[in-house]
DNA sequence: GGAGGTATTAGACAGAGTCCAATTCTTATC
DNA sequence: GATAAGAATTGGACTCTGTCTAATACCTCC
């Protein structure tokens, strides 16, 4: 799952074409999320990046996640009471959300068709729509 | 809002037919939410119930939405990503959720079809499907 | 190489939620 | 109505996620 190996330049290009300059912190919070591609909790990615030797804070880390949604790189997943999720992949989709494990797992949005929503509310425009199917182990 | 007035032998009889022993804290705080209908968080809880004299303890006020949760009397409704809210409306439905005020609103599932989801992965049922609207000021 | 802006940092802090051992309530039984 | 056993409640300490702040480090451009 960690064979998706993305270079320091691609990254780079990334970042910029999204508005964010590229410090080396920057770097390896991105590096965390799309080598994995994975769904990453700020105390994972905070791990992660520390794994070899200390080099980036947890303000930074808090920090920098919160800018990489404002900027639209990743995208904020709430499925898990306790703590918010970042997903690097921001195409339109949807997530299985295992009750008992954690686990989250990408659905796709394309075979998906949602009639019959209701208007918005007056002077209130659209953020995002959310879909989630919550699971559990079927014994259990 | 507030007019729903629901007679403590009522809740009584409900908290019974789920199989919750009614005490007096729990009749308080399932009059709370049922009394409101609206979603309300822990803290939210723990303000009403104590607003004349102090008389539920924050740790009975989690406990007990716990236990109403596990029992099947309200339902948990996981949006926003500081805290969980609690719904007395367990019939299916789904949310708007303002990212801006911490508005939750119901949307009523009837009219709503949900076409094209994947099978559930091997092993897993389903525990339930949220969908979530989330909204901003068109302006802001 | 210096000035000014941006990024990073440690550590204190805040808020939601959990845990625990001690106490108080219920309730069933007599 | 008294009592014993189990269930519920409690204060308070604790954990964990996330925020804030003021100081420091780092670019970058002149």
């Amino acid at each position: 799952m960690q064979s998706k190996d993305i270079t320091r330049e691609a990254l780079t290009d990334r970042l910029r074409d999204f508005g964010i300059g590229p410090t080396h912190q920057r770097l390896e919070i991105a590096h965390a999320l799309f080598s994995r591609m994975s769904h990453l909790s700020a105390d994972q990615v905070l791990a992660i990046v520390n794994q070899r030797h200390a080099e980036t804070s947890k303000a930074t880390v808090y920090n920098t996640l919160k800018l990489f949604v404002d900027k639209g790189l990743v995208r904020e997943v709430i499925v898990d009471p306790a703590k918010v999720f970042y997903d690097p992949n921001t195409s339109v989709h949807h997530h299985f959300y295992d009750v008992e494990t954690g686990d989250i797992t990408d659905i796709d949005a394309a075979p998906i068709t949602i009639t019959g929503l209701p208007d918005l509310p007056q002077g209130k425009t659209s953020a995002g729509l959310d879909l989630i199917v919550r699971i559990r182990s079927r014994s259990g």
